[in-house]
DNA sequence: CGTCAGCTTGATTACTTTCAATTGTTGTGG
DNA sequence: CCACAACAATTGAAAGTAATCAAGCTGACG
């Protein structure tokens, strides 16, 4: 952890985003928050906070990105959505005092403060527009969720793959404006996000692949058509 | 319409609940509301609002059961949630500003109250604890979706009929103090809460009949043994 | 260079859907 | 009140999809 190396603005001159929760807070009240808050740093693979824990506070990510994930009663895991830097993760535990439902881990090596609870519950209830980006928050969540629990119920396993894919571009973009998607992820994992087991993932990638829609180098997708990805995925919207 | 045989008090005396999220309203604001509620009556099987329509108000359940669903691509339904006497319907979108994305249906006849909108946009910007109350609806719906999320995803058909039914049984409990779950629903119905077929559905339900964990009487379902029936559904907590 | 985790492929099995046909139930208009 | 239409429930057979099981491969890393 060589913290002496990466440069920390305090929140008050926070620039990770242009719409994250706390963009229209208060400078005094930014302070505050910058005044409560721990830098805690995760290596990839690393468990940020674990299903079931109590719940200690609020996690912002300045960098990296995480899965928050879900385990079925078998141990299988269902990765419920992402985050990535400017994204706030443990408030849904937080508001209703609950212990954290979906564990949280790095997909790659992050940088995350820890704001403290109390402070931040006090900021909350001094801040109508904190609290409807908080209410905006838990919709948006919700809305997703809903959707994805269509999608699973209803679609096949080549339509959440693709979905997933599209998903995963959506969320993290390309790498450097090519057609990479800008995140690592196993097949293990891609499999966790569409619902399905590791050998379906593959055995659907690579047709995909051979349908010329998706280039598989390595490890890395590339998307060459993105439009036939989203029919194959049957979204319209 | 008969409203003139029908009791309706206004909502600073409104006893449907003991934990709705209005109980810890003001009598001033609760007087407000009711000058801006309108009384709608919904046979069974009308649509209280669409998917894809505008929001213009908070839905209020003062008699009925609800079915909150939502169509896939091919049409398919799938129920979300239900909603009953004491519930509120349409706040996600109503805060998040966005058209309804989730249809009501009435599953029996319902008298339902719509609150303006502004009016409660209004109080909620001025109750701070009815503000939370909204998060913490918020928040555990986003948690049931999640897990039914995570079971539609890995658990097989019969452990998801038997977990519907027993939330069937937890959300509307027994009639009069019977086995007879306290709710009518087409088997397609159930089908759509559990993600699966009717003929899957009924074949399911005949076998737990057999197994004696359940007791199919005409359109009613008796639940013989809760505590095999959990079992069944894998549920554990 | 061995090991381990992730990736890939093939064969088999199990589960669920789909399709088709029949019966039962309910509500409505004559 | 009955006949009819529409909807709901049921059952069987066939087809399809994806999971599971088993085995070999590959590449990164100490």
């Amino acid at each position: 952890m060589k913290r002496g190396k990466i440069e920390i603005k305090p929140c008050t001159e926070c620039t990770v985003s242009s719409n994250g929760v706390f963009c229209s807070v208060s400078e005094k009240n930014l302070g505050i928050l910058d005044q409560a808050r721990g830098s805690n740093f995760y290596k990839k693979g690393q468990t940020i906070f674990y299903e079931g824990n109590h719940t200690n506070g609020l996690f912002c990510i300045y960098s990296g990105k995480v899965k928050l994930s879900k385990l079925g009663e078998n141990g299988k895991e269902q990765i419920i959505r992402f985050a990535k830097t400017g994204n706030i993760l443990g408030y849904r535990s937080l508001l209703s005092n609950d212990t954290y439902h979906a564990p949280a881990t790095a997909m790659e090596d992050c940088h995350v403060f820890l704001l403290s609870k109390d402070r931040f519950m006090e900021i909350l209830e001094s801040d109508p527009k904190l609290s409807m980006n908080i209410v905006q928050l838990l919709s948006n969540d919700l809305k997703s969720a809903e959707q994805l629990l269509i999608d699973i119920a209803q679609k096949s396993v080549i339509e959440r793959i693709s979905e997933s894919l599209v998903l995963l571009q959506k969320t993290f973009g390309y790498v450097n404006g090519g057609k990479t998607i800008n995140v690592a992820l196993t097949r293990s994992e891609i499999a966790d996000i569409a619902g399905t087991t590791t050998e379906t993932t593959i055995r659907t990638l690579v047709q995909l692949d051979k349908e010329g829609i998706i280039k598989l180098v390595d490890k890395k997708i590339n998307i060459l058509d993105l439009q036939k990805l989203i029919q194959r995925a049957k979204i319209y919207d």
